[in-house]
DNA sequence: ACATTATATCCGGATATCCGAATATGTCAA
DNA sequence: TTGACATATTCGGATATCCGGATATAATGT
């Protein structure tokens, strides 16, 4: 694939809110496991299942599965997608929206979410 | 608006390759017309008009009429677009394609595109 | 006033994207 | 092997986005 296409795939990932939920959540986590990410965004599995898939295509996340459980966390391919991730983790918690996931995550953390 | 739909427009304003190449000229450039971007992309006027109204929708351009030409030039409402500006301007000249759309614009930069 | 040039907007059709219930896959424990 | 749980994928329908020719608007020079 060209650069310019894989670059506009990685942008086009992030022009969805719940795609920018899920970076936003993974950014200031480090690691979630699905059940953590559809507990804390409260939407269907199949949908947020769908969207961490396309982040994956995108280069956005890594999975690593443990047991039952998938464990999503943030990789970047290259320096665009590098340096705007740095931007996201630091900008995106000034939304109060993004705020208010990272609250409603750190809620949870004490038991896992998916029992 | 709120904080997040806004944030979102501004993303989604860089999920289409038409748009993205024209912020890589305005960010290379500082301040061009229509005129310069229609030539140097060699697409159709009214589509290069549409992303540009996209764009100036979104925050990420103003413009400015002098005489008969409308010059644009980059802006940003907040501090996430500001550094993801300043990211792409970094970045994007790395893309092959955008390189070659700043070398086409150095090109036409002698006598304007249109005369 | 009129022609010319630069730019914006309209609009219908093609394409892409998103949703989520249903279903499939994979893992573990009994 | 069967059941239960976590996750992925399928698919049809709704919605959004993009394109570009045609047309409208705006400024300038003659």
């Amino acid at each position: 694939m060209s650069a310019m296409k894989k670059q506009m795939q990685q942008l086009k990932a992030l022009a969805d809110e719940t795609r920018l939920r899920l970076l936003a959540l993974l950014l200031s986590a480090g690691e979630l496991c699905v059940c953590d990410l559809t507990a804390t965004l409260q939407l269907p599995q199949s949908t947020v299942s769908r969207h961490l898939a396309y982040l994956k295509g995108a280069g956005w996340v890594i999975d690593r599965r443990v047991g039952v459980w998938i464990y999503y966390s943030i990789s970047t391919d290259n320096a665009l997608q590098h340096d705007i991730a740095e931007v996201l983790r630091a900008r995106l918690p000034e939304i109060p929206a993004i705020a208010d996931d990272i609250r409603r995550l750190a809620s949870f953390s004490e038991g896992a979410s998916c029992a």
